[in-house]
DNA sequence: CGTACTTTTGAATCGCATCAAATCTGGTGG
DNA sequence: CCACCAGATTTGATGCGATTCAAAAGTACG
């Protein structure tokens, strides 16, 4: 690991990192990125993996039209894990917010999946778990109701049932395939259902069944 | 591999195939699908990784409101791959035609992919390829277009530009997220533009730009 | 030949996108 | 501290496109 790391990050506790060899770490590049900065652009040979240690960096492409789709949002994890493997990047990564990452040559990542068994199962379980969220969002954006993808989405990535939203709602519509106003009202309307109870940047979905 | 092979059974060729140890092959089980008949449904315990060596089979779920949303097609593939690590289904497996498989263990599986580092390589790629494969459907279920669906569909899924449908329309429709009446509409407006030639089976895309 | 399903077209409806505009909010600099 | 500004939030009005319901014609298969 280069030697200046910034003395103030805190130490990823993802298990596909820990479970990383140290022969691995010693490449890693420490790397910052400020708000919507780019860590690559569509098209580019990836020559990193990034691993988002603070901040957030976001998947994401345009439609021709201009619309913007958010493909992965990256917190404490592994950005873009399938370039691995690619020729060139198929999204562009962009910093959302202030960004801290470790920057990892993919050559020795492979490298070190290949050598290391307890890193290479990790990343297997990571690599499983990124298919299913992928699937899962594409569920979501298959239902034809914005309140339901709302639903949806609270069901899928907050078991509790409560979303705390570290984002601005805007950013949320995007990723959720909506218009912010589609978002605005959806939300307004599902909390004078009785279905979801908003409170600031805390949402909360209440059990009653749709009428 | 059981003895009881069908034996007009042709071999699969895929790469993650063919990198199997012909330990985990021992295990394998041939099994026969009739249409519409379920490999496994939504909440099972995942005993078998599925290979569909003849026909086709889906990986589907059902939204409340009973519209289908198509998460994966296996032809000459695996199926559910993510399974590997659940603790239960989150889709249902459907046989859309007559289907002939190969079931794995999972626990046989688990091993293999420990043990042999040449198949575990392929299951690597596969899971990226897989990745990738279901980020291009959220970003393709992004676009409100019917018409740039399908464009979307063709270059995505067919690097020549041609595409022969292997189903019928109606179920192109509910995997590109469309009722297929819209499929049908916006299909005939393409051709009458001049982007797409139909005929039959066959759907090319013609290297116009739209107005 | 008949039945079930797909394909195709039509008409009406509904929800989301779009455009517009009025607050509200957080952050910056005077 | 306050004025100010950029962006987010919120509400309103309008239009378009997909859904929905309906029905006819085509097709596959027993």
């Amino acid at each position: 690991m280069k030697k200046h790391a910034p003395s103030d990050a805190p130490w990823p506790d993802r298990p596909e990192f820990l479970a990383m060899p140290d022969s691995l770490r010693e490449y890693a590049e420490w790397r910052q990125f400020g708000k919507e900065a780019p860590l690559f652009s569509i098209g580019e040979c990836p020559r990193s993996i990034y691993f988002i240690v603070r901040g957030e960096a976001r998947l994401r492409r345009h439609s021709p039209e201009g619309t913007e789709m958010v493909m992965q949002r990256a917190r404490n994890s592994f950005l873009a894990e399938a370039s691995l493997e690619s020729a060139a990047y198929h999204c562009d990564g962009i910093a959302t917010e202030a960004v801290l990452a470790l920057a990892f040559p993919v050559a020795d990542f492979r490298i070190a999946l290949a050598e290391c068994p307890n890193f290479r199962a990790k990343w297997l379980s990571h690599l499983m778990r990124e298919v299913r969220r992928a699937r899962a969002q594409v569920e979501r954006q298959g239902l034809r109701n914005a309140g339901d993808r709302i639903l949806h989405y609270i069901e899928t990535e907050c078991p509790s049932g409560q979303l705390l939203l570290s984002q601005t709602r805007k950013a949320w519509a995007a990723e959720l395939g909506l218009t912010h106003e589609a978002l605005y009202r959806a939300l307004g309307k599902l909390g004078r259902e009785g279905l979801l109870r908003v409170d600031g940047p805390l949402i909360e979905k209440l059990n009653r069944t749709k009428p």
